[in-house]
DNA sequence: GTTAGCACTCCTCGGCCAAGAGTGCTAAAG
DNA sequence: CTTTAGCACTCTTGGCCGAGGAGTGCTAAC
């Protein structure tokens, strides 16, 4: 992958991505000659050395050059300037997240919101998911005479709710007792342990009330959904502002974007990967065995607390993608909301117990 | 608006809108004349007089007729066939909302993706929002030394959640005396009374803590962004099948129905007035103000339990939209909707007091 | 009132050509 | 051996033209 290049040819690659990503239109030698000191015949040389290598490309023969997969793998690894965000903008998106920050459910909004503003792509992000959720706490809460709702708190700061037949004439006092034996019985418990709790009726003392075991097998289902994430959904934004890129021309590039947004690839295939995986991961362009990804690159990283709960964030644009600035925004997000979400319970982690 | 047209010029307006909405191409006299047993000639007179009474119009001289912003309104409102979704497609409708009648937030996703599988086209759908929100439970939940979790249940059933700074060390119990202190001082009230409350600290006995304040403060600022929809969005579904239509074949459409969906025309201008309204909504192109929608038909519904809480359901699509069905459509799901939300709380409307 | 016939209009689409962009090669210069 | 000027060559792009076709509007006959 690290190609002997001499320092010129370096110099040329770096300028016809930089360009390109600028304009999206193939650069000519000309447009080089000047700013490298030397004449648009000697830029082709080297333009067609690069070709050789496999880094560059042309679409006809009297066409400039544009990077390849491999022209951008290089130029991500080895030529990028790493430029951070500027100050003033790492305060504006700390600013905003300050402002929310007690609102758990907005922060994907917000992140994607910022991530798209940012980046100047489509953004994707998903909700925090425990590896492994463990209860915290339920309430149950009268609605009216023949229902109750219940109201399920993860251990990560999740809330569910669910709404569940009852006897009629049940009053909120009893309803508060039986939430509070449940929590008591369930502290601290994963799905499976609860689901356990359910079906081992014996061991309980007194036995559970009817009613009792349908609680706690909603909250064992909804748990077990939950680390299932048959619910998670990927939310997004910027998708209107991409669509001003010259590559969205026409209609079948905005339709394979959504459908690698909601069709499915990113959630089957992207999400995971980068919830395996350490760091900003940056796929571009047919690198992903994914056919339909062939035109785009996507960065993702995973934000969190190690090892507890995770998420993704992260950017899909077309392979010509500012790929310094929305790397360096990816990686600045995903430390913001890692640095969050530390501060709402990743003390826990040092002090073992409540 | 009710013209007067003789039978058969009826007939003949009712056959080219419906030709037009199937095939998206302008119709011409030829492609009538078997089916209505006359010649070519005869409809081509028929057409013109439809052209002038302003039902119909064409491109340029050569081109076959296809409906005005006028003609799909009299279409709608005198010559469509008001066709029931099948009661096989009701079943299977129930049937989904039953499975998840128990998840609240899962409604609004559900209902949109239904309706644009059933409608062929776009739908939106705003999650159910009360009136005048009431206070109905809170619950405070120890997080870690530092965070407290608030967790608040509106009257309609929707649930917030937020995180609080608190006084270290601040135990599980004495949270849920706060809790229950709270509940009952706030119980039922508006969001203007809880403000109260902790505005007019010398009425309470014994006094309010400051971080008894603090919570009051927190619930009360919750429920006025809630009644003010600050966080109102629009959920919507169904865009990506809605792009193989032939009205899509450039971009810019695309950006317009993005631009309407989420850029604030649905929010600020269709929404509050489908909320303001009874029954179904149907806006054909430019008799809407807005001149974004000059080539859209929008067709809404509230749906809810009447003056206790609200939402809104429909279907966004070019003005060459299967009216019949989504118009049914539109109908079949906002009733369904009221109906599990009239199972929720509806009884309480009938008995005055819990 | 209906219809056959026909002239007329206007769009669509393919082919064609000129202009332009940019390369690759060659041969000369450094 | 590297650089560069020069030039022929290739391929795209956009405009223009003209044939073909679709569908109308009108007129005159039924």
């Amino acid at each position: 992958m690290h190609l002997e290049l001499n320092e010129r040819r370096r110099r040329v690659l770096k300028a016809v991505i930089q360009q390109y990503i600028d304009t999206a239109t193939p650069v000519a030698s000309q447009d080089l000659a000047r700013s490298l000191g030397v004449s648009s015949a000697t830029v082709r040389n080297e333009m067609a050395a690069l070709e050789d290598a496999g880094l560059l490309t042309h679409l006809h023969t009297s066409a400039g050059r544009l990077p390849t997969d491999a022209g951008y793998r290089f130029f991500v690894e080895n030529l990028m300037d790493r430029a951070a965000l500027s100050t003033q903008e790492q305060r504006m998106i700390q600013h905003q997240f300050y402002q929310i920050r007690s609102e758990l459910n907005q922060w994907i909004h917000l992140a994607a919101a910022v991530l798209a503003r940012t980046a100047q792509t489509a953004a994707v992000v998903t909700p925090p998911r425990a590896y492994e959720s463990r209860f915290k706490h339920i309430e149950l809460i009268s609605i009216n005479d023949a229902l109750v709702l219940l109201v399920l708190v993860l251990h990560e700061g999740s809330v569910k709710q669910q709404t569940l037949p009852a006897d009629p004439n049940t009053t909120q006092e009893q309803l508060s007792r039986i939430a509070g034996r449940i929590n008591e019985l369930c502290h601290e418990a994963s799905a499976k342990a609860i689901a356990n709790i359910a079906h081992n009726q014996s061991t309980n003392q007194p036995p559970l009330s009817s009613f009792e075991v349908l609680v706690i097998e909603s909250v064992a289902r909804a748990m077990q959904q939950f680390e299932e994430h048959v619910n998670e959904l990927i939310h997004h934004d910027g998708l209107l502002e991409m669509l001003h890129q010259p590559e969205f021309g026409q209609v079948t590039r905005v339709r394979e974007v959504l459908s690698i947004l909601e069709g499915g690839t990113m959630l089957e295939s992207l999400i995971p990967q980068a919830l395996a995986s350490d760091g900003v991961q940056v796929i571009i362009g047919g690198e992903h065995s994914r056919d339909e990804l062939r035109d785009y690159s996507v960065i993702l990283s995973r934000y969190g607390v190690n090892g507890d709960v995770a998420g993704v964030v992260g950017v899909l644009g077309p392979r010509r993608m500012a790929y310094p600035r929305s790397i360096s925004s990816v990686r600045y997000i995903a430390g913001v909301m890692s640095d969050l979400m530390g501060d709402l319970y990743g003390e826990r982690k040092i002090e073992p117990s409540e």
